[in-house]
DNA sequence: CATGATTGCGTAAACGATAACTCAGCCCAA
DNA sequence: TTGGGCTGAGTTATCGTTTACGCAATCATG
């Protein structure tokens, strides 16, 4: 049986025709507000004949609860907040495509941000995503300091950093085991036969300290010169950089008297970049000089020359990535601060196929 | 001069290091909750000294206005919901960066979600969204039926339609004009001498069909004929199947007896399978075959043929289309819908350099 | 000098949901 | 008959902000 709504209400109802309310409902049945969150959510306070019924005529009016004011009073907003340097970047896509597809089905939504590489911005977004109170950070960052991670532990958000990681901060991490990158791009340039092997590293970050680092322990493990002058940098202004970054760091490569016969590059930008120049000079890939890149990006068997790339399965990193942020919220205290490494596999095209040893 | 809190915020405080309220700088303050909000708002209400006074303090401490609180009473969340059919495409992924930063200044923030062009799942996705009470709602849609369109309608709730679009439906939309696409891609085809022109079209959604008529239109103006059997689809299962779709539709095309002399294809995907198969079957691009996509996707100029494509300004796009969200959102009324196309370019690259008619 | 407007701030009641109690009725054992 | 424990509801306060008023004090006006 129906009662009859208020005058306030029908009004309200018909000039915007507003979602329904726990209250329409419990006016509607003759029951009381509570009883009717109850039976939503499941409590065991409630007749099993009542629930039945309410959760009919709940699903019969459309019912959809309104996630601020739950927020409001639970302290629970379903949102996890995700911070990437650039969306565009096939990579960072990936792991958001993954975070998604991991979140979805447990009720959760997910905010993402870009800071196009810029750590100030990147700043700013983060302090959005807490003014929103997310339940959950992730951060693939740009910054140099480890200042705005202090802020979001002050706050006591979980959070977890993606792909770049932070000396000395106790944080939650997900991402390529990056010095088994290098040593694997590496080992595999020296099995082709390179015998003068380069690097162009990217900028100041985890990841391309850990590449580099693996770059250097192949070398060393082959009793390999570490020529002067190989390792060249992209500079510091970040990822985007990438293909223009690799194209001069070449150029001076190919200027050198000792110049290299394979290049390991830092990522798979920096590659196609890498590989213009040696086109450009009239050199010839692999033949010349082989590469390989890092990203393993669509399309990079359909290149002019097919490219040699260490995949970081950056699905996995996704979902890892979000498997345990969500474990982070259901947590009770204080978690120990876990470090889960991807393991890269190396991806063998034309780039890298000549003479072996 | 501070004011002592009562014992309950006070323990609060202590137990989680919760984020202040107003009500915390008001008691510090010796002021009313009140008079803070007005401060925040920018309320003609408050002496000028006063003011002065609270936005020092609100600063110092820190204070971040609660989100749930102020959408529960003002209905406004100052957020943004975005539906793609995948973030992984390209196309979306700029359309999503550059709403991203459209919106970013206004202060507003996205939640994005991936439909991975399953009708079902977008279904759902819109539904969480407006459950969410989004302010906009922005949509690259896979469905087929303009149902959910309806019930986003009954919310009252502002929506853009992205790229693709809907006959009968009065909707908001912001694209490329896909028959310009299909005139710009067709003519160039035959200005290089094609005769024979193929066409590979995507599956059924308005960006197909507009391109397929482009294609039509230019064949009539140039009164070539339109030879049975040269417009062949990658099939209805989505956007995702597009390289493999496009090689199997070349190899049916290689196979026919008029075997084409250019092929304009539904995108860039589609136009990779479509070389790889031309190039497998021992046959050169562009002197036995002309090849055409759209999209303009990265590293499109590098790849073993680089590629001609249409550029759809993706990024023109998700900066009109935040725009008129953002404009929506601020209108009082019902606003008559408005379409805003794009204009297409053509970039023409090695796959279309042969002799000219 | 009384009246009315203006300035500057406070009070109380929402917004929609949940948390923590309370409480009537019933059954059963002592 | 009394008391204790269930069962299945309802009451009331609260989350942090905003909205709609209320109301002194000051100021101008005739």
């Amino acid at each position: 049986m129906k009662h009859s709504s208020s005058g306030k209400d029908e009004e309200k109802k018909a000039r915007k025709s507003a979602p329904v309310r726990l209250k329409d409902i419990a006016r509607d049945m003759g029951l009381s507000t509570v009883t009717i969150s109850k039976v939503l959510r499941g409590h065991s306070d409630i007749g099993e004949e009542t629930r039945k019924r309410v959760l009919k005529r709940m699903k019969e009016m459309h019912y959809q609860p309104n996630f601020a004011a739950r927020a409001l009073i639970t302290g629970k907003t379903w949102t996890i907040g995700l911070v990437v340097p650039d969306l565009l970047h096939p990579f960072f896509a990936q792991v958001a495509k993954s975070i998604s597809a991991e979140i979805r089905g447990q009720g959760y939504c997910l905010m993402i941000t870009s800071s196009e590489e810029d750590p100030e911005l990147e700043q700013q977004e983060i302090d959005q995503l807490l003014a929103r109170r997310v339940d959950a950070l992730l951060i693939a960052s740009a910054q140099w300091t480890v200042e705005s991670f202090r802020r979001i532990e002050e706050r006591k958000i979980p959070y977890v950093l993606i792909d770049r990681k932070f000396a000395g901060l106790g944080a939650n991490f997900v991402g390529v085991d990056d010095e088994l990158v290098g040593i694997l791009a590496t080992n595999h340039l020296i099995e082709r036969g390179c015998r003068r092997i380069a690097h162009i590293r990217g900028p100041e970050t985890s990841t391309a300290l850990g590449r580099a680092e693996g770059y250097r322990r192949a070398l060393a493990e082959h009793s390999l010169p570490a020529i002067p002058g190989h390792i060249l940098s992209i500079g510091s202004s970040g990822d985007d950089r990438g293909e223009p970054g690799g194209f001069e760091a070449t150029r001076k490569l190919l200027a050198f008297k000792a110049r290299p016969d394979g290049i390991f590059c830092f990522n798979d930008p920096v590659a196609l970049g890498a590989m213009r120049a040696i086109l450009g000079a009239g050199l010839r890939i692999p033949q010349d000089i082989a590469v390989v890149g890092c990203g393993n990006v669509l399309y990079s068997d359909f290149l002019r020359v097919p490219l040699t790339s260490v995949d970081q399965d950056s699905s996995a990193i996704g979902k890892r990535a979000a498997a345990l942020a969500l474990s982070l919220v259901g947590a009770k205290g204080t978690v120990r601060p876990k470090t889960e490494l991807v393991v890269p596999r190396l991806i063998v095209r034309e780039s890298t196929l000549r003479n072996q040893k």
